[in-house]
Order: structure tokens, then C-alpha cells, then sequence
DNA sequence: GTACTGACTTGAAGGGAATTAA
DNA sequence: TTAATTCCCTTCAAGTCAGTAC
């Protein structure tokens, strides 16, 4: 615990040492005793430390989630069919009749392990009759409910001005009343106030358990935390809660057990809360720390590579991967979850090995679904001796057997954390993830450049690093369309260019023939069109470049999970590009630490 | 060493709000 | 002004990793 706090102590004199002297403390003062904000309570919570590492408040205050309303039944007119019989279901069954309903449209509803589970489970909430009668899923007919989901939510978009003015004061309501804690004296804005809503769950990827019921939560069900001293919560009225504990070395508000795996889920801060600012502050410095002993992992995983020992030479052969390819650490998982699988859990049948391959030698070929069921496929020359270590892990091996099998996450950490203390595989994901965006910014920025061209810079280096890390996204369903109209624009805007060049040609020959007052004004006005258009094509190419570059990639993740913040804020600092062109608004308030404490000598 | 639990971070998808084009 | 498109925000699933018990 007490070096943990070391660490943070260190933190700052390291940030004030490469900052020249600006550290998180006398910065955020600065920033805030200036004239554009007077100094609340809650903007001092930064300039606050705690008193040990695994005490996270002294004090902690809020309202309790906020539950799901109650099923509110469907009108009469929407009939529900058995077997062309029409049904009237008891309220409990209907429920869970429309959580199917809704999403029939959906792809989900056609798997056929998503309708058994839902079915199974469907059936052991009906009543005895219900059950007695209700025994094939295809014969349910569900359309009319389906039907009548469509037009509520047409009506839901149809609404006036005035409707939607209404429903949005009243969440602004909720948030007020459940939306905020009160941490160690400081309103906070919590994550996740409300309780998830039953329904089916809905798995990624081949899921076994895609369909299955997620059950409505009950204040039974939910632990409070929060500070002895503090206002307990109350349960709604004829509830209790499942138990009210003071446990401040946890940063959750309540937790609940959920029904499908029967793991605990939380209330937890808001990114832009203080607790959550320096565990991220916190990660970030750990990356930063591995920049300076990188070298020297990289010396003993390679030394690992020709070790005597199996397990030494799988674990240097998996951190190379780790380092190399930013790859997950790949933790164990139970059959009762999707095939998917990271680092140490790659088997046989997820590499090709290629002696040659493309005009390059020793190639891995990767295919295999990573988080999410994301395909991750990339074919990567290896140095020879990996490449040998590599056919030697899968000899006598059979394609579903573990590529790595002497060694695992746990073992691999411990490892890792001998190397530096606090080092863990996900360490390189954020260090190779944001040494790629210094090093690109570095490169690719120049001062010539306008700040649309900057931006678009920017974008490129976040995309070297999504391209990294796998962040993927499916292509935007208006793709195709969207790109052919920008690109019949920058046609048109071309031909506006030629057209302008042109009068502009015939203007400057009417004032040489005859120059008067208004014969120059006129030249001077074409050219002045001219250098428009030609900056307005600039601006449609850049766009085009950016979009097409950005078709299947997903650049929020890493920006908001592995790219140090005080990289940007220097980064813009530097170049003149406001913060906002880079950060929306709910990104300004997850990195406000980084804002505050960044000058633009920073660098990672 | 390993199975299990708990706490926390990371991740893509979906829907509504905001912005832009027609 | 309306329709199309983009962007933002929320949601909740799915990872990582530490701690504990045996």
C-alpha cells in the first residue's frame, strides 16, 4: 500500500521534472485560479492526494440505483397467436414475450441456439398452463407485437419539439436526483446510475448463451456501499436491500449478481470522476516507466528465445508477440463463453507458419477471434529463431492443442512484474500504443501545415495505432453512397475551379486592353474566387483521404483507452490546433487531468 | 499450481441528437 | 424546412489481473 502511494508521489515529480517544473498540483492551481472560472469545491478535488492506495474515500454519499420501471402491459388490441389460436398471456409471460418481439428483426432471432435458449427459458417463467400449452417456439406468432414496437417507436421519432423538451427534462430530473455521488466532500458524476433492464442477452459473437433471459433486477438483489455516517440509501418502498456495506477499499456504489453468469456487476464513477482520472493518470505513468527498462526486456526475451528451458522459451516468445504485435494477454475461459482467445491462449490451429512468403521469410500467419469475436488476421515476418521456436511448440501437437502450453497468464504477469514492478501484459498494449502516436505526431506534423491538414495528421497517427491494437468497426452501412457523393462534389468543384480560372484569364486580358478602376477590381475579384475554390477542393480531398482511410476502424477506443491524453493536449498546445478538434466534450472531461497539467514540451 | 471470486478496464453496437445537405 | 448523415453518448458485454483458499 505505502509504496503504491510512493508511486503516485513519484508521478508527480516525474510529470514536474519532464514538465519543467509543472506539476499536476501548481498547474491545475494555476488553471484555476484564473479569471475564467471562479475555484469550486468540486475543480479543488484535483489538487487533494489520498491517504493510502487501498483506501479509496473517507466519505461516500449517494441515492442508490435507480430501477427499471415495472412492465407496463400491452393494450387488448395487440394480439398474441398460438398455433393461429389466440392467446391472452399472463403479464409475466407477456413481458418476456415482447423482449423477443423487439428484436425480430434481428439477426439473432434467426440463430437457432439464441431461440432455444429464449424458448428454455421463456417457458420456466410461464405459468403451469401456459406451459402446458406454448410448446414450439414456431408456432408463436409475434408479429402483431412486433408491430405494434414499430410504430411506438415512430411515434417516439414523430414527436414535437415540446414532447421531447418534456421527456428530456425529465432524465435531466433523474439525473439530478441519481445521477451524482458525494465523494470525500466533491459532487461526482456516476457512470451507470441505472440498473440494466431485463431482456435477452445478447452475446458476441457465437455465444452459447445468446437468448438467455436477463432477469429484472430487484433491490433484494443489490448491495449499497457507502460511508457508515453517510445518508443510507433507501430501498423503494416494500424492498429491502440485499445487504448495506462500508467497504471503502472499493470504488463501486452497489452491485448486483447478474442471472447469466452469475458474476457481480457495478455502479461505478464517471470517467471524469477524480478516483477514475488518476487510475488513468496512473496507467499511463506505468507505461511511461516501461519506456525506460524496455530495452532491457526486449534483451532477455530474446536471450529467452534459446533458453534450455520450454517454458522459457514460450514465455519469450509470448512476450514478443505482447510487445510486437500488441496482443492480449489471453486469460482462460470457461466453455460457457464465445471461442475466443489472446495471447497465451492461442492454439496450434490459429497460426500458418510460412518459411516463405510474399518475397519475405519466416512468416506467422494469424487468424483467430480475439475480444468481441473480432477476426484478428495479420501475416508477420519473425525473427528465425522465434520461427524455429514456433515449429518446434507445434511439433507432435494437434491443431486444437494450446500453442503455448507450458505457460499462462498468471505465470507470464509474475514475470513481467519481476522485470518492473507494476509491469502486466496489457502495460505494452498502452505503451506501444501510445509510443506509435508520439512517434507519428513526431513525423507527420509540420508547421506549414494548415489545421485541417494537422487534423488530418492526427487522425492518421490514431489510425496507425487502432490499426495496431485490431480496433475495428463494421463498415458504416452508407458508405459506398456517402463516398460517391463527396467525390462528385470534388468533381463539380473542379470543374467551378476551371470555370473561374477561365473568367479570371479573360479579366486580366480586358484590363491590359483597357485598364480602369473597375477592370482591376474585377481581376482582383476572380482571383480572390479562384484561391476559394482551390482551398474549398483542399478541404473535400482531405476529407475523402480521411474517410476512406477510416472505413473499418475504429479510432474512439484507442484514443480513449491507451493513447496518453497529455500527448494530444501538447500536441495541440504546440501546433495551435484547438483541443476541441480532437477531443469532444465528454473526452475534454475524462482527460480534464490531462488539460490541466500538460505544456506542449510533453512528451511521452 | 490452480480454481474461483471480485474489481476494475476495455470494447463494439445502437440509438438519438446535432449537423449538414437538399 | 425537411431529409440525410454524422457524431456523441449510453449500454452492457467481455476482457485483465489480483487476491484467496485449498
Amino acid at each position: 500500500m505505502k509504496r503504491c502511494f510512493c508511486v503516485i508521489s513519484r508521478f508527480i515529480y516525474i510529470s514536474a521534472e519532464r514538465n519543467k517544473g509543472a506539476s499536476l498540483v501548481s498547474n491545475v492551481s494555476r488553471y484555476y485560479s484564473g479569471s475564467a472560472a471562479a475555484k469550486t469545491r468540486s475543480d479543488l478535488r484535483w489538487e487533494e492526494s489520498k491517504s493510502s492506495d487501498s483506501q479509496k474515500w473517507s466519505r461516500l454519499e449517494h441515492k442508490g440505483p435507480y430501477f427499471a420501471p415495472e412492465y407496463d402491459p400491452l393494450p387488448d388490441n395487440v394480439p398474441f397467436y398460438y398455433d393461429g389460436r389466440l392467446l391472452k398471456l399472463s403479464p409475466a409471460t407477456e413481458e418476456i414475450a415482447t423482449f423477443y418481439a423487439k428484436m425480430l428483426d434481428h439477426e439473432y432471432t434467426s440463430k437457432e441456439v439464441f431461440q432455444n435458449n429464449f424458448f428454455t427459458d421463456w417457458r420456466e417463467e410461464m405459468t403451469d398452463e401456459e406451459r402446458k400449452l406454448i410448446k414450439t417456439l414456431s408456432k408463436c406468432d409475434f408479429s402483431h407485437m412486433h408491430k405494434y414496437f414499430v410504430e411506438k417507436s415512430e411515434e417516439r421519432k414523430n414527436m414535437t419539439k415540446e414532447e421531447k423538451q418534456v421527456l428530456k427534462e425529465e432524465s435531466s430530473r433523474l439525473m439530478e436526483e441519481y445521477g451524482f455521488c458525494v465523494l470525500d466532500g466533491h459532487r461526482e458524476k456516476i457512470g451507470n446510475f441505472k440498473l440494466e433492464p431485463p431482456g435477452l442477452f445478447r452475446g458476441r459473437g457465437e455465444h452459447p448463451k445468446m437468448g438467455k433471459l436477463k432477469k429484472r433486477i430487484q433491490p433484494e438483489h443489490v448491495t449499497i456501499n457507502c460511508s457508515q455516517d453517510s445518508k443510507i440509501p433507501e430501498a423503494p418502498a416494500g424492498h429491502r436491500w440485499k445487504r448495506v456495506q462500508h467497504d471503502n477499499t472499493v470504488t463501486w456504489l452497489a452491485s448486483w449478481l447478474e442471472n447469466i453468469h452469475g458474476r457481480p456487476k457495478y455502479i461505478m464513477l464517471n470517467p471524469s470522476s477524480k478516483l477514475k482520472g488518476e487510475k488513468d493518470w496512473q496507467k499511463y505513468e506505468t507505461a511511461r516507466q516501461l519506456k525506460v527498462c524496455v530495452n532491457a526486456i526486449r534483451k532477455q526475451y530474446k536471450r529467452d528465445w534459446t533458453s534450455r528451458e520450454m517454458k522459457s522459451r514460450q514465455r519469450g516468445v509470448a512476450i514478443y508477440f505482447i510487445d510486437k504485435l500488441a496482443l492480449r494477454a489471453g486469460n482462460e475461459k470457461d466453455e460457457e463463453s464465445a471461442d475466443t482467445v489472446g495471447c497465451c491462449s492461442l492454439r496450434v490451429e490459429h497460426i500458418s507458419l510460412h518459411r516463405r512468403l510474399d518475397g519475405l521469410e519466416h512468416v506467422v500467419e494469424f487468424d483467430f477471434l480475439g475480444k468481441d469475436s473480432i477476426r484478428y488476421y495479420n501475416k508477420v515476418p519473425v525473427e528465425k529463431q522465434v520461427f524455429k521456436n514456433l515449429k518446434l511448440f507445434i511439433k507432435h501437437k494437434d491443431p486444437e492443442d494450446d500453442l503455448f502450453d507450458r505457460i499462462t497468464t498468471i505465470n507470464l504477469n509474475k514475470a513481467l512484474n519481476e522485470c518492473m514492478p507494476g509491469l502486466t501484459a496489457k502495460v505494452f498494449r498502452t505503451f506501444n500504443a501510445s509510443t506509435t502516436l508520439q512517434d507519428q505526431l513526431n513525423k507527420l506534423t509540420t508547421e506549414d501545415m494548415t489545421v485541417e491538414e494537422k487534423i488530418l495528421s492526427y487522425n492518421r497517427a490514431n489510425r496507425a495505432v487502432a490499426i495496431l491494437c485490431n480496433h475495428q468497426r463494421a463498415a458504416p452501412k452508407t458508405f459506398e453512397k456517402s463516398m460517391q457523393i463527396l467525390q462528385e462534389k470534388i468533381q463539380k468543384k473542379k470543374e467551378q475551379i476551371e470555370e473561374a480560372k477561365k473568367e479570371l484569364k479573360e479579366a486580366k486580358k480586358a484590363h491590359k486592353d483597357a485598364p480602369s478602376d473597375k477592370s482591376k477590381k474585377l481581376v482582383e475579384k476572380k482571383e480572390k474566387l479562384v484561391q476559394r475554390l482551390c482551398e474549398q477542393l483542399k478541404k473535400l480531398q482531405l476529407q475523402e483521404t480521411d474517410r476512406e482511410e477510416n472505413k473499418v476502424i475504429a479510432l474512439g477506443t484507442s484514443k480513449l483507452n491507451y493513447l496518453d491524453p497529455r500527448i494530444t493536449v501538447a500536441w495541440c498546445k504546440k501546433h495551435n490546433v484547438p483541443i476541441e478538434k480532437i477531443y469532444n466534450k465528454t473526452q475534454r472531461d475524462k482527460f480534464t487531468w490531462a488539460i490541466h497539467m500538460t505544456d506542449e514540451n510533453f512528451q511521452f
